[in-house]
DNA sequence: GTCTATAATTAGATAGAC
DNA sequence: GTCTATCTAATTATAGAC
């Protein structure tokens, strides 16, 4: 019973009685078993914390599996971070709206997009294994900067990165605040009303007038 | 020349000739020197992969002398997190100044205390260790949730928790993006600049009317 | 107090049988 | 494809000499 039991995420299959040409390819469950358990693993404990060993035994699979597949944990890493949707299609999508608006759109999309498990966890992984890990570090703000901030201070006035990384700051202090730390009432409070308070905050970072330097200063 | 070049954070003393009464009781350099070096180890690399080798290195004393000390790598952590100031005290007395502007004091507040490195560098590794540490989780937001928000709670008008933790996420992004992921030109730019800009909407979010459910959805 | 030596543990990775 | 066994390296931690 170490890996016959039924994948739960499995579409209906035949019953596994003979092994007719078009079941999977026996090696295409463990693969995917690996994946699944890396994923929820990083975003749990980190890249570091994260072990091979672990990973494995959450898979159901033996560690060398792991190697035989991935051959680097590093690697893994990576092909578990591919995240199952594409952040900056998403951001595109968004920005073809116009920016009347955007600010609220962007809280909007990035609630939904992280209150469904599966597209949360990557990022998760991300943020917590970018303060120690270089390659996460990379990546994370690599990806952030590149597919998300270059696209939004595409659309927006001078000075436009400035903005968006204002913006950005702050959604990630919200992901940090409502799915790490889970600070209450903030990570129990709905989408919408979430959206309602900080859309207008972000609309103004996107597009009021820049601020005069502080003449109180 | 292991231990006996003049530590340079001690004032001036007495030519190291003869070893008076009132000198250091010799351990109390090599314990201090520990902790600075765990300090900017933990902030610098988290919790895990700050080892106690590396800390015994930077602080140029042997490995063994650090759990003489401390005697476990966690206790070496609570006691090297003493924050060097108390910045509850601190928000209390931007707090005394009522409401009006409070915003962006607040702003300014956070922007000063951590460009100054020896109370910037505990914030950090606590940020960095909390996703991945029981410990220093609770601790992180044990001590931001009763010090900090819960004071600010205070003085704003219902939702007054959400406002404060609204206020208290995007300062969150904003020490992650400044200090910890260092995205430019966010990391670059001069706290007088940030404040303008983000003043306005610590203070929108502190002060204003709660915003109506959203019409449009 | 300080250091050497080392035990005990854990992690990433590989070789090779089946 | 899958597993056993094992290697190497790093790390936490301890014992005991000086």
């Amino acid at each position: 019973m170490t890996v016959d039991e039924p994948d739960e995420m499995a579409e209906q299959h035949e019953p596994d009685t003979v092994a007719r040409r078009g079941r999977w390819r026996t090696g295409e469950r463990s693969r995917r078993r690996i994946l699944d358990a890396a994923r929820a693993l990083f975003a749990e404990r980190g890249y570091d914390r994260a072990t091979v060993r672990r990973i494995a035994a959450t898979a159901q699979v033996d560690p060398a599996m792991v190697y035989y597949f991935f051959e680097t944990k590093s690697r893994l890493f990576t092909e578990a971070l591919a995240l199952p949707v594409n952040p900056a299609e998403e951001v595109a999508a968004e920005l073809s709206g116009g920016v009347d608006g955007l600010g609220e759109r962007i809280v909007r999309h990035f609630l939904d997009v992280w209150d469904r498990a599966p597209t949360v966890e990557p990022m998760l992984a991300l943020l917590r294994s970018a303060p120690t890990d270089e390659r996460s570090a990379a990546m994370f703000t690599g990806y952030i900067e590149q597919e998300i901030i270059a696209r939004i201070a595409t659309v927006v006035p001078e000075p436009a990165r400035l903005r968006a990384e204002l913006v950005g700051s702050h959604l990630m202090g919200l992901l940090l605040a409502r799915h790490v730390l889970r600070i209450e009432p903030l990570a129990s409070t709905s989408p919408d009303t979430v959206a309602t308070w900080m859309g207008p905050t972000l609309q103004r970072y996107l597009t009021d007038p820049a601020p005069a330097p502080d003449p109180t200063a």
